[in-house]
DNA sequence: CACTTGACCTGTCCGC
DNA sequence: TGCGGACAGGTCAAGT
């Protein structure tokens, strides 16, 4: 589910709402939710309290006073959802019709804090997963390790953009765009949609694109991220951010999950294809491939 | 190597 | 209404 706007959302979120609550009980009914919840390991979060939210990539970094850090990957269908001491979701809730009364059947993991406010990670599918590592340890971490640059950095430019695509020469350019040592934080919404943008065929072999194109795509990819950001992500299934509640970004999305309707720029019906073993959405007319 | 496919899971939707 | 199959925002490991 969550691609970086979506993860930048909850980030935000949990920032307001999560710091300076203490741990005092953690629940889980599903063990790879949270693969080295050992006993000791939950030792390590009782009485620990949360001093930051940050992310890289998809991944949250919770860090606690203790030097380690909860790291959360929501993977497809992962929520982070806090609920203040007295609140209830479901009937009634502001946000009444998104989730129902929590823990529901997809909660994994359930953390209380010392005054009876509690952090859900709810995961249909079960792909996420949450673990506890030593904070100082997490650059090493294998995955942040090889995990490409943030695509909203101040320091991320067209050239880097086109750099680190190069290093697929021969991948189609949305398999590029999806791979996360190349650049951190694209899937497959915002791969569809910044393509769109830069009028470029997801099939088209990255050494065969012009610069102009690379600058184009660096200005859509840019502008697509700071957009879904701003409308609190993309809520195509069940996406939520902290509080429970929906984004919009799916309102304003030109091609993404839009087949059978019209493209915004040349009334082409858009259709869906099969690239990089994903479903891909695109115009036919402005996207073609150039030898 | 570089790229593709299958696996990990549950739930929903669509066609028969 | 029931049932099988395809598909879903991500990432690995295994296969070619």
């Amino acid at each position: 589910m969550p691609e970086l706007p979506e993860v930048e959302t909850i980030r935000m979120g949990l920032s307001q709402l999560l710091p300076g609550h203490t741990i005092k009980k953690v629940d889980f009914d599903w063990s790879k939710s949270f693969p080295n919840s050992d006993n000791d390991v939950r030792q390590f979060l009782i009485g620990a309290s949360i001093t930051k939210v940050r992310r890289r990539a998809k991944v949250l970094i919770i860090e606690l006073s203790t030097d380690y850090s909860l790291i959360v990957h929501l993977k497809m269908t992962g929520q982070l959802v806090f609920a203040s001491a007295n609140e209830r979701f479901g009937a009634g809730h502001p946000n009444d019709s998104l989730i129902g009364e929590l823990p529901d059947k997809s909660t994994r993991v359930t953390i209380q804090f010392s005054d009876q406010s509690k952090l859900f990670f709810n995961d249909q599918r079960k792909f996420g997963w949450m673990r506890l590592v030593p904070t100082i340890g997490i650059p090493s971490l294998d995955f942040f390790k090889k995990i490409g640059p943030e695509p909203l950095s101040d320091d991320f430019t067209w050239r880097i953009l086109r750099e680190r695509l190069l290093r697929r020469p021969n991948s189609n350019i949305k398999a590029a765009l999806l791979d996360q040592t190349i650049i951190a934080g694209i899937g497959n919404i915002y791969a569809d949609e910044s393509l769109w943008g830069s009028k470029i065929h997801p099939s088209t072999i990255v050494n065969k694109l012009s610069l102009q194109k690379f600058k184009t795509l660096h200005k859509e990819l840019i502008f697509v991220l700071k957009l879904a950001i701003e409308k609190g992500g993309s809520s195509d299934r069940n996406y939520v951010n902290a509080k429970g509640k929906k984004g919009s970004y799916m309102n304003f999305a030109r091609v993404f999950r839009r087949e059978g309707q019209k493209c915004p720029r040349c009334e082409t019906t858009i259709i869906k294809i099969r690239v990089a073993g994903r479903g891909t959405h695109i115009c036919p007319h402005c996207q073609v491939i150039r030898q």
